[in-house]
This record gives C-alpha cells, sequence and structure tokens, in this order.
DNA sequence: ATAAGATACTTGATGCATCTTTTTTGGCAT
DNA sequence: ATGCCAAAAAAGATGCATCAAGTATCTTAT
C-alpha cells in the first residue's frame, strides 16, 4: 500500500483525490488491491468524508471499481478493455498530434525536447518511476500544445485506468518506450500532421507491447487459478 | 427546474445521480442555472449527503461546474469547447461505426431501424424530448454493438456536457437529426466500414449545425452585455 | 435619500454517529 | 484436518450537526 504526498489543494476531497490519482498513475497500486475508506482517512489524518468524496469520484471513472457495496478494489483489465482503450488513444492521440503539429510554436517543441532529454537521463539512471512519468508528460503535453483540453481530460482518465499495470511492465521495455517520440517532435518541427499522428500511433502500438503482455500473462495465470 | 424521475436503483447516491444524469442529458438544466444541494436534497427526499456524492461525481466529469467553492453552475460551452467535443465525437464516433459495421448482426441491424422508426413517429407527432433521446440511443447503440464500453462511457460524458445546450436546438432542425441515420444502417448492412464511419461524421457535423448556432447567438449576447 | 458597515442568513465542507449488510472469525461436528 | 454455521467485527451508506466563507439585508450616520 503506497504512501501518499502531503495534501496542499483547494479542499481536502479534491486533495485526496489529487494524491489518489498520482498514485495510480505512478502505478503504486496493484490490480486487486483492496481500498478501505475508514484506513485511507487515518493515513491521510482526515475524516471518512473526503476520502468517500475521493473515492466517489474515481468509481465515477472506473479508476476504482465497487466489487461489491462494501469491498472497493482496483481492477484488473481485460485484454479486450486493454484493446479498446488503445484503438481510443491512437484516434485520439492522433487528433491531438495533428492539431498540434498545425500550431506547435518552438517554446513548444523545445519543451517536448526537454522532457525527451530528461526521460533519457532517467532511463540511463535506472529511475523507473521518473521514466513513467516523463513518458507521460510528454503524451500529455501533444493535447496542450495543441489546445485540446477535453480530450486532455479524457485522455487522464483512460491513463488513470492503465496506471496499475504500467507500474512494472516497462522494466524490460527500455529505453523502446520513448524511440518514437523522436519522430513526432521531428514531425512537429516540420508542422507535418500526417507524420505526427502515425509517429504518436507508432509509439501507443509499439510502446504498448510489454502491457499486453503483461496483460495476457496475468489472464493465463487466471485460467489456471480457476 | 426540472422535476425527477423516481429513485429506483441500488443506492440513493448512485439514484439521484441517475436522474441528474436525465435531467441534464434531456436538456432540461440550462446553462447558467444553478443547483443547490439542500434544495435538491429536498426535492428528491433525502439527506444532503447522496445529493453531494452525485454533484461531485457530475462535477468530476464537468457536466456541472462549482463557479465559486458554493457556487454550483449548469456550465455554458464555449464554440471552442464544442468543435473540440465534435472533433472527438468524429474520432470516436467514427470508430464506434466502423467496428460496428464489421460485426452488426441482423437483430442489431432490426434494433437499429426500430430505433429509427419510432424517432420517425416522434418528430411527425412534434414530440422534441421523444425525439432528442431516441436520436441519442441511435448514437449509443453503434458502440454498443460494436462491443466498445469505455468508448460509450466516454461519449456518454461528452453527451452529458451537451445536454443542456440541445434542450431547444432542435426544434429547427426537424428531421434533419436523422436524415443521415439511414446511410449508417445502410452501410452496417454492407458490412462497410468507411461508409459507416463517413455517415456518422456527416451526421455528426450537419446535425450539429443547429446547436452551432444557439452557442454563436449565445455568445454574441454575451458580448452584448460586457 | 444614500452609502457604508454590521448583522443575519445561505451554503458547501467536514466530521461524526448510526444503520445495514458484508466479511471475517471462532467453534463445533464430521 | 476440513467444512459449516453463528456470532462478532468491519465497512460503506446515510443522516445530521457544526464550521467557515460568502451573500443579502438591515441599520445608521451623513
Amino acid at each position: 500500500m503506497p504512501e501518499f504526498a502531503t495534501l496542499d489543494h483547494e479542499s481536502l476531497s479534491s486533495a485526496v483525490y489529487g494524491a489518489l490519482c498520482d498514485a495510480l498513475i505512478q502505478g503504486r497500486f496493484q490490480p486487486g488491491d483492496r481500498l478501505k475508506i475508514r484506513d485511507l482517512a487515518e493515513q491521510f489524518g482526515t475524516s471518512v468524508t473526503p476520502i468517500r468524496d475521493a473515492i466517489l469520484r474515481l468509481a465515477n471513472e472506473e479508476a476504482i471499481t465497487f466489487r461489491s457495496p462494501r469491498d472497493i478494489r482496483i481492477p484488473s483489465m481485460s485484454e479486450s478493455r486493454y484493446r479498446e482503450i488503445r484503438a481510443i488513444r491512437v484516434k485520439l492521440e492522433g487528433l491531438a498530434a495533428e492539431t498540434a503539429a498545425q500550431v506547435a510554436t518552438s517554446a513548444d517543441i523545445d519543451c517536448l525536447e526537454q522532457i525527451l532529454r530528461d526521460n533519457e537521463r532517467a532511463i540511463a539512471d535506472g529511475d523507473r518511476l521518473k521514466g513513467t512519468q516523463l513518458n507521460q508528460a510528454f503524451h500529455f503535453m501533444l493535447p496542450e500544445i495543441a489546445g485540446l483540453p477535453v480530450l486532455n481530460g479524457i485522455l487522464r482518465r483512460l491513463w488513470l485506468q492503465m496506471g496499475p499495470l504500467i507500474s512494472d511492465a516497462y522494466i524490460p521495455g527500455g529505453r523502446a518506450m520513448i524511440d518514437h517520440h523522436y519522430p513526432v517532435i521531428e514531425a512537429l518541427k516540420r508542422h507535418d500532421s500526417a507524420a505526427a499522428c502515425m509517429a504518436i500511433v507508432d509509439d501507443i502500438l509499439l510502446g504498448g507491447k510489454p502491457i499486453l503482455e503483461r496483460i495476457e500473462r496475468e489472464e493465463r495465470l487466471q485460467m489456471m487459478r480457476v
């Protein structure tokens, strides 16, 4: 069970929500982990009310599920669900990349290149957490550059659902995780929408391979257990 | 302020949430309407807790916003936001239509045709509410047929945000709202993915015209007021 | 009559008590 | 040892009291 960052947002509810989101996206929960409102309340040092608020919000976006009315858990993802999310990401991040390529300024490009440099260093240092965070930052930067906040929110929700899977899936991936980020930047520099879209799609499909393999491995285990 | 359907779900919270969703999707709130937790609690005959739960969930998906920490309102949509949502719908409903075309059974087709027949009758009867509901049912049936539940959830959230706009936008639209549904069904019958995608895209772009005009009208009014 | 300040009210956030249902546990019989 | 049933503990749902912050209203001095 992870420890959480300190609470410093607008309200306790949203602070807890933010902390839980971070924990999910960083892969600090495992599929199947059970959450208890009272336990979390103790860990956060609040009453149960703000925790409930946060849990309900997360449950609403299916980052957490109620297996039964009193059993709150991190869901495990089926292969078909992951494939669906991947297909959605291909369409939406493709749109983001296309649009970003049309409007990207040199400052935007600089920002992306900085992220990529930091990511290279994190991978060289073997800092898995930082690596996944920077990978994520790169992906979220594209809808940002494109000026598509709604799309950004949708992707954030999808990432929340994938979080528990990526915790260790990127160990074998190594730097394959970011190889496809370079063509994205090149395409943005040339304002080449089609190339930007293709590059990010490649990244999603190939970069997601280790995740798919992990899911298949886990589903095989499920089978054998039954 | 609308009246709400009776509560009959699993829990009071989700019942209230469902009722508020229905009200939003049916366009029974207007942009700018203010919600008060205590008032809603009285209307629903519950305490404030389930209402808060529902409101927080809706706020999380941006179907309602907290203008200030104590001022809960139905947001009005900017033109750029609507255009973004439309672009996202084009990608996602396009994907749903493509996939549905590959897997649709004759039972699925029958279901779509039934919806379309009912929709024709509703329009002929001048039943605006039923018309918009059936239009929505048609759109939600495609990801259902395609077996894409995540996509369905995303679209549901987007519809929640558009709900307050469509209440009267479809009056001038008349039956233009469903003209493009026929080519969709034809494409599904032929298992023609590309045609299905194109047809639904046409429907989104052309069917959404009245909504865009309403937004432009309201933004002009906003201008003049300032 | 008007404007500024003070008072009362409104309203969401938080904490907490209680209720019902589920889950766990302990003991007993096989 | 194992499986089953009952009692106890756990846990989320609901209701409600209180708090703090914002809003409206009323008073009062000019």
